[in-house]
DNA sequence: CTCACTGCAAAGTCTTTGCATGCTC
DNA sequence: GAGCATGCAAAGACTTTGCAGTGAG
């Protein structure tokens, strides 16, 4: 099922309303999926096109899109929250390879961690659910300079 | 080398000194290894023996290990940040074990990962320096439950 | 038409900063 | 003693909330 198609039926399933600003919020995320913006970066791309939506709409858009998974936070290790498509439903998100040099931050397929996810129920009782990795170095461009 | 020879080491060695409210402060997260404490709660721990202490010298204690490497920052995915014992200096850390039922934070020791970061290199060309690893799911006591 | 949603501004929460005083070295 | 560090309070950054007006269903 297309994206949006899926959004407008979550939004009705749950009783909300379809509103311009929710839907642009969306967009947004779902257009610039490698850039991992902040609420405040939203905004600030939105200040072009549609001047009135306030910041607060945006805060109140994530948390609901958020809720309706098809937004995931992404909390890096600096203490700014950024935002992401939802992109898997296994439960199971990919990783994220962040520049210590430039910033950037790319995304990888999310495998290999079945066995380590194995052994962790195996040493500690620990069953797994889902994991968050982030792996922090020198990106192929950085190093090249 | 003891821990807080160490810690004495690093604060001459850069200039600082060593008062009461630092050692006290690396002295709650010493004891208390297994609670990853946020800097409010030391603040209350203190309150008992040390009701002097404010709120800001706690977070600029906690600056300064952190920035001495005798401490670390743990950010989960609630926003809450938490601070920890720098344990390894490898520069690869341990993972973490959240349970999405009771909260806890179990650790894990930090291995198996290699294969993975040498895929990394070879099919993205990132070299990995550090990494961050949060497994989500049930812990072994509310799984008996 | 109705009630959820928005915009604005005000309030909250967490963290940092300025400044006079206090304490290591 | 000299200067860094602290305590307090005030300021900042980010996020949430209250309320009257607006718009989707």
């Amino acid at each position: 099922m297309d994206f949006f198609e899926n959004f407008e039926k979550k939004l009705r399933e749950n009783g909300y309303k379809l509103t311009q600003q929710r839907r642009v919020v969306l967009e947004i995320l779902y257009n610039r999926k490698a850039e991992h913006l902040t609420a405040e970066d939203i905004h600030n791309i939105l200040k072009e096109e549609h001047p009135e939506i306030g910041l607060a709409t945006i805060y109140r858009s994530l948390q609901l899109l958020t809720d309706l998974a098809l937004v995931d936070t992404l909390h890096l290790d600096d203490g700014i929250v950024r935002y992401e498509i939802h992109t898997d439903d296994e439960g199971h998100r990919h990783h994220h390879l962040i520049c210590q040099e430039c910033g950037r931050i790319q995304e990888a397929s999310d495998d290999m961690l079945d066995e380590i996810e194995k052994g962790l129920e195996r040493d500690y009782g620990f069953v797994v659910k889902n994991h968050v990795v982030k792996f922090y170095g020198i990106c192929s461009e950085c190093k090249d300079k």
